[in-house]
DNA sequence: GTCTATATTAAGATAGAC
DNA sequence: GTCTATCTTAATATAGAC
């Protein structure tokens, strides 16, 4: 479906692409984006695009087949052997530092879910499930073992990714909301995080 | 922008296109949404829309104006002269009975705030932002009694709001994760999140 | 109030010159 | 590789009969 870039300009066409098609996919999702508006955004004329990629959809398969591969390294990186609660907070950092650092990324992937994923189904059953089993089966055993408060794993990752992934997405009622202290919402949200994770999963519920 | 609608016909006309809107709307976003869709769901016929809305903008300008109206209840019950812990675990339950019950309004909600709220910019400054801040100062004040554990009440509404209405809005992903526990997902998650409040908010961290 | 028919614009995609 | 011009379809909206 995407073509192999050979040559450096074509590599470097096809960055600038995805760049523009990720701007407008994650503003308006699938139906809603137009590629006279991708095609605006990277500057390039409209049948450029389709000689880089064979059609919308490509672009946009592309994108979130791209963005799978590293949306979930922070849970990939979940460390059975670590301390546990030292890991899960560092793994709602690093889903935080994902929100600040790649908001378009978050809201291209939130758009694809809330329209019922229709192309992610496969990637979400194939891949995202049984690494969210795997790593929800280590938090089991930490809590098996006392190291860590019972609680559901799976709800548990779920309320992670919801409250992460709400400073990306709900970005523009956080700013309506926040006022003045908008700017500082990231700070603050990882105080916040850290302490509710440090109550609801510390033994001494410290 | 919209009509009064006089007689019963009317009326349930009206009622007959917004479901329909509320339908396509919630999973496509404004732009990706088509009259044609619409029509089709609402069983009339595209210009028989038009007799009853002026225009497209206008069906989904109603929808998100009527949605507003009800979907802050939850907090607007919030009450100060109540049990602390008990107030907002009762928000939270009522938050995620919505998800359960409201699914369609919460992405349409979802996909506006996503897509830049470029059509609720003012109902979220002029009504959400001065009943978040009221109902903070309530919590602020239940955490300064020491009747709650300290924590920023700002991102306190914020998690809640993201980690039930999760339930609504990625749903898609949830069902792809849970597999066959997907039926239970709501009970399991209200028994997580009580859990996760008591954690939090109970001053013993129970 | 509801429909068929249609005007008008915009969208995805292609042809073919350079 | 990139563009202008264009084909084709689909979208919002309107006209006007009944």
């Amino acid at each position: 479906m995407t073509p192999r870039p050979r040559t450096r300009i074509q590599r470097k066409n096809m960055n600038v692409i995805l760049d523009a098609g990720l701007d407008v996919f994650s503003q308006h999702g699938f139906r809603g984006a137009t590629l006279d508006q991708i095609a605006q955004v990277a500057g390039l004329s409209k049948p450029n695009l389709l000689y880089y990629f064979p059609s919308k959809e490509a672009i946009h398969v592309t994108l979130l087949t791209r963005l799978m591969d590293t949306w979930l390294d922070p849970l990939r990186d979940l460390d059975p052997e670590g301390e546990p609660v030292a890991e899960l907070t560092a793994y709602v950092r690093r889903k935080l530092e994902m929100s600040r650092d790649f908001p378009r990324e978050s809201r291209l992937f939130a758009n694809e879910i809330i329209q019922g994923a229709p192309r992610m189904q496969e990637v979400l059953t194939d891949h995202l499930r049984p690494l969210v089993d795997e790593k929800a089966s280590v938090i089991a055993g930490w809590m098996a073992e006392g190291r860590i408060r019972a609680a559901d794993p799976h709800h548990l990752i779920f309320s992670i990714w919801a409250m992460t992934q709400h400073y990306a997405d709900f970005d523009a009622q956080l700013c309506a909301v926040l006022g003045p202290r908008y700017d500082a919402r990231f700070e603050e949200a990882e105080v916040f995080l850290e302490t509710l994770m440090r109550r609801l999963l510390s033994p001494g519920g410290a």
